[in-house]
DNA sequence: TCATTTTTTGCGTGTCACGCATATTTGCGT
DNA sequence: ACGCAAATATGCGTGACACGCAAAAAATGA
């Protein structure tokens, strides 16, 4: 099942998504042409373009196949438990940090967090991002019709739990993201935004 | 405030926007080159990029167009509606067949849904159609935070909110688009996505 | 009518996506 | 271990595109 062309293939791909980030993250977006990140994974410009049909896809890739493990985290969950318990701890289990962000030395840290930001910021960026979302979401859904027995075809159910919790999702990490000295850990406005709507988001009282 | 000049880029704008929808629905996206556009907007190649920064961008520019008038409409609601009846209220405002398409005789609609359908799937596009609801998404969480008294800046309410209820219309739209023959007006869908939003999204009985 | 500001236009430049043909690598049966 | 077929990487060429810059054209207000 797993060859050597396969795991090559992949390797080389995920070379080519880290140097683009890495390169996007460094010089900014504008300042890297697709031959460096070729240059920087080892590969010839051309072959950039057998993985990746855009600079931007290129730089999504990593995010995209962050959010694709939520559903097959789904999946994984025991069936016995409550739909939206599973998808709060589904969800949850994709923000454990990485060693390769953990290990990095705190004021090089921090100057990469300036260049995330920055990254995450540019407008060119943005619409590869969100069309990555919604394929994970679409497996979502299908995991979600699954697990509920609902039908994919006939039913908005499955796609409407599976947005709103991509939703919850987003918005947890975006206001983690731009809370300056965060007091209040991920993991808890991820679990926050989920109840918030398992609940049927009620308006508060005034 | 609106003189002459302001409606004249208006006009121009919408005229590039129309042509860009239109052209690509009759020939396919990548058979239409930006110098079409503008040919058909009756303005200048160049011209073409001082209103939208790329093809795609200039096609997602009606969706964004309706998109921001739901943000719109809520403000204009009732203030006294409960938030979830007058979401629901202002999203079905925009729903309102235009009189082009009302017009439109029957075989050549047929045939105009055919490449719309066409054109949502193009790839190329989805990124900046995304984009497009996440300028009206925020817009639209100013709209529900002004209208329940919450914080954008501290409570992940009004974005949480917005995001559900674009969510809702989303897949109420998509759900109508994939049925070949609906038998459910949109009106009803959209009905059905928000009261389920609203009512936390339960795991139906199985 | 005239000066100022805004908009449109033409041109040049660097980048990019991708088709096509060729060379190289990998998988697999023998 | 060997060699063939399929998959993959590469080089080159082409058409399209985004955008900076400066000049022309149009609109506004006095």
């Amino acid at each position: 099942m797993t060859g050597l062309r396969e795991r090559k293939k992949a390797e080389t791909r995920a070379a080519l998504g880290w140097a683009a980030i890495h390169l996007t993250v460094e010089r900014g977006y504008d300042n890297v042409r697709v031959e460096d990140i070729a240059e920087a994974a080892g590969v010839s410009p051309r072959t950039f373009n057998n993985y990746f049909s855009s600079k931007a896809e290129a730089i999504a890739f990593r995010h995209l196949d962050r959010s694709l493990r939520t559903a097959a985290a789904l999946r994984e969950r025991p069936a016995d438990e409550p739909l939206w318990a599973a998808l709060t701890g589904a969800a949850l289990e994709q923000f454990t940090p990485g060693p390769e962000v953990e290990a990095m030395p705190s004021p090089v840290h921090t100057q990469w967090v300036t260049g995330v930001r920055a990254m995450l910021a540019e407008p060119a960026l943005q619409g590869e991002r969100l069309r990555a979302v919604a394929v994970a979401e679409a497996e979502l859904a299908a995991a979600v019709a699954e697990r509920t027995g609902t039908d994919l075809a006939t039913d908005m159910y499955p796609r409407l739990v599976a947005a709103a919790a991509s939703a919850a999702v987003a918005v947890a990490v975006r206001h983690y993201l731009d809370s300056a000295a965060p007091p209040t850990p991920i993991e808890r406005l991820i679990t926050d935004a989920f109840t918030q709507v398992a609940a049927g988001l009620p308006a508060p009282p005034r």
